[in-house]
RNA sequence: GCUGGUGUAGCUCAAUCGGCAGAGCAGCUGAUUUGUAAUCAGCAGGUUGCUGGUUCGAUUCCGGUCACCAGCUCCA
């Protein structure tokens, strides 16, 4: 009996996806079908692109193959054996993979009627299983993920056990789509992006009061940490961008510019500017390690296809800072950044997964460096007791990172945080500090950010609480809502009062029924309203309502303030 | 950049086979003075993304282009 869980049922989905493929499509080539994390995919050398109706018509032979209920019945060949049966069967990229397999590999095979594939299971027990799935959609996926090599179409589904969990799954995908922060940033006046300029986000009044709000703290943090704070400009000459290695290494990405005859480039990252700011003059061993942040405006060349809301632009900006140090303090550094930042998440209720990534082929640099970097990366890792996935070859291509990511409201994952070891850039710039031997030494760095990018980071953090902000970020934390024209006095009092002290308040004085302004200021999240009419203006008190839970009673203003006061301080959520 | 899809009023969407481009919300004006998620009426709002072609006639068909959406690649 096959082992029965939802990864081996969603592998069979894909296995009765590529069996339906072939009956209607005979010429078609398989290349591979996993079972992934929300479902399942299957990618096909077609002669023709699945339509939406094509997809309907699979759908509809993948139904009758589970009607069918085949048996999946695994069996192993040897390789001469398991090549000749691909090439019978004219499936070049099965051929391709085998050949990739080591020599002594085992190559089993699963058949279900039919239908035979190279693959290394588990499946369920037959066909049958597949009661509960759905086909998503058709797109194209490059062979083995390689953009100069041949483009495949891959269908996308999801599979369940029962037919009540997927319809549960498609109804989550339909409320996550209104969480979808462009929707939210666009209802809820925080930031556009216009035809005008693609990736390059505008922030609206309400979305940078939420930004400066993310800042403060930010720089309240990083005082509080020992960190000091710098600016560099956004365009310096392009001599800067050979020195520093992205022009041989980054030059696809970056904007380029002419003045007065010079050769100049818009920065895509900030640290050659952090650079020179460190270089400027003699530093003793006394004064390390020097944390050196830049809020830095950062433009790069995305590709038009990758721009995804404030997700993915063009121009954004980085919580940047350069950590230059003795080699000696490196472990407490990196742990010091680590902290940092799963502290800041937890303040927003993130949860995360770290990826550490390695040295990529056009890189920087000796073999001993690396090795010493990612060793360094490694073992602030586990000396933590942290978790992480291991990303070979992905590192920056001046030393190895270690990544933190962040979900969005469907479930996809997205880089925020990120703390990159670099032995090359202190070279290039031929930085140093004196030693206690009175001799000059090479300072280690490290490059890190926290947020990642403002822009994604309040993308992400949109739609972790669907446009509900927590109370100390929210761009209007009180509405305040007379119920008629006699009671606009009273009103403004009570918003003058709320204003100066300190809360960011908005007074409704429009001619509307009561239930019509509190249904807009609940639309816009706002997280209290106070409802102020005849009992209130003789009682001297407000009507608090919250956006969530609802109507809580008149109390003192005063009360109000030192409640909110505290919601504010703790940083509730 | 690649594969597929989509562009109609500020937003959400209609418009039969190619025959005068419409609704709700938002906006403006007026009436209404209201008790915890939408008061009523009127007015205004468009070179159907842009551009070329086919046609007596194009939102509709064809080409190009731009932008957006999903995925791939890439990445904060």
């Amino acid at each position: 009996m096959a082992e029965f869980d939802l990864h081996s049922l969603r592998h069979t989905a894909s296995h009765v996806l590529a069996q339906a493929v072939l009956r209607l499509y005979p010429n078609a080539k398989l290349a591979i079908g996993p079972a992934i994390d929300t479902g399942f995919y299957y990618d096909f050398d077609v002669d023709t692109n699945f339509t939406p109706e094509d997809l309907e018509k699979i759908e509809a032979e993948m139904k009758v193959i589970v009607r069918e209920r085949y048996r999946l019945e695994r069996f192993e060949l040897p390789r001469a054996e398991a090549l000749a049966l691909m090439e019978e069967k004219n499936q070049p990229y099965k051929v391709e993979l085998i050949h990739d397999l080591p020599e002594d590999a085992a190559l089993s095979f699963y058949k279900q009627g039919e239908f035979v594939d190279l693959c290394a299971g588990p499946h369920a027990d037959h066909t049958g299983r597949v009661k509960a799935f759905k086909l998503l959609s058709a797109t194209g996926a490059y062979w083995r993920g390689d953009s100069s090599r041949k483009m495949l179409q891959r269908i996308y589904g999801t599979a369940f056990e029962s037919k009540e969990e997927l319809a549960a799954h498609l109804t989550m995908l339909e409320e996550a789509k209104k969480r979808d922060h462009r929707k939210l940033g666009r209802e809820l006046d925080l930031f556009d992006i216009y035809e005008e300029g693609p990736g390059f986000p505008f922030f609206l009044p309400r979305g940078m009061v939420l930004r400066n709000l993310l800042e403060a703290y930010w720089r309240e943090e990083h005082a509080a940490a020992g960190y000091q704070e710098i600016r560099t400009p956004i365009i310096l000459n392009e001599e800067l961008w050979h020195r520093s290695g992205h022009w041989d290494h980054y030059k696809n990405n970056m904007y380029f510019t002419k003045i007065d005859e010079g050769d100049f480039a818009v920065k895509p990252m900030n640290c050659p500017g952090g650079m020179l700011a460190f270089g400027r003059r003699m530093h003793s061993y006394r004064d390390l390690p020097q944390r050196i942040a830049e809020m830095g405006l950062v433009h790069r060349h995305e590709l038009s296809g990758a721009l995804h809301g404030l997700m993915r632009v063009r121009c954004f900006t980085q919580d940047d800072a350069h950590i230059f140090m003795t080699p000696e303090q490196i472990q407490q550094e990196i742990a010091g950044v680590i902290r940092l930042i799963d502290r800041f998440y937890k303040v927003f209720g993130f949860e995360y997964h770290m990826e550490l990534s390695t040295r990529p082929e056009n890189s920087m640099g000796t073999d001993e460096q690396w090795e010493t970097a990612t060793d360094a990366l490694r073992q602030a890792l586990s000396t933590l007791g942290m978790e992480y996935k291991l990303n070979e070859g992905d590192g920056a291509f001046y030393g190895p990172k270690i990544d933190f990511h962040l979900r969005d409201c469907i479930g996809r994952t997205w880089q925020c945080g990120t703390l990159q070891l670099d032995f090359q850039m202190p070279e290039r710039f031929d930085l140093s500090y004196v030693g206690p031997d009175g001799e000059k030494h090479r300072p280690v760095m490290i490059h890190r950010v926290v947020f990642g990018s403002i822009e994604r980071f309040i993308a992400i953090l949109t739609e972790h609480v669907a446009g509900a902000y927590p109370l100390w970020l929210s761009p209007v934390q009180i509405a305040v809502l007379p119920l008629t024209d006699r009671h606009h006095d009273y009103a403004r009092g009570v918003h003058q009062t709320l204003r100066d002290a300190g809360f960011r308040v908005e007074l409704d004085e429009r001619n509307e029924k009561i239930g019509f302004k509190i249904r807009e200021a609940q639309v816009q999240k706002t997280p209290y309203m106070l409802v102020l009419g005849d009992k209130e203006m003789e009682a001297g008190l407000v009507a608090v309502r919250h956006r969530r839970d609802g109507d809580l009673g008149a109390i003192p203003v005063d009360e109000l303030i030192a409640k909110l006061r505290e919601e504010v301080a703790t940083k509730a959520k």
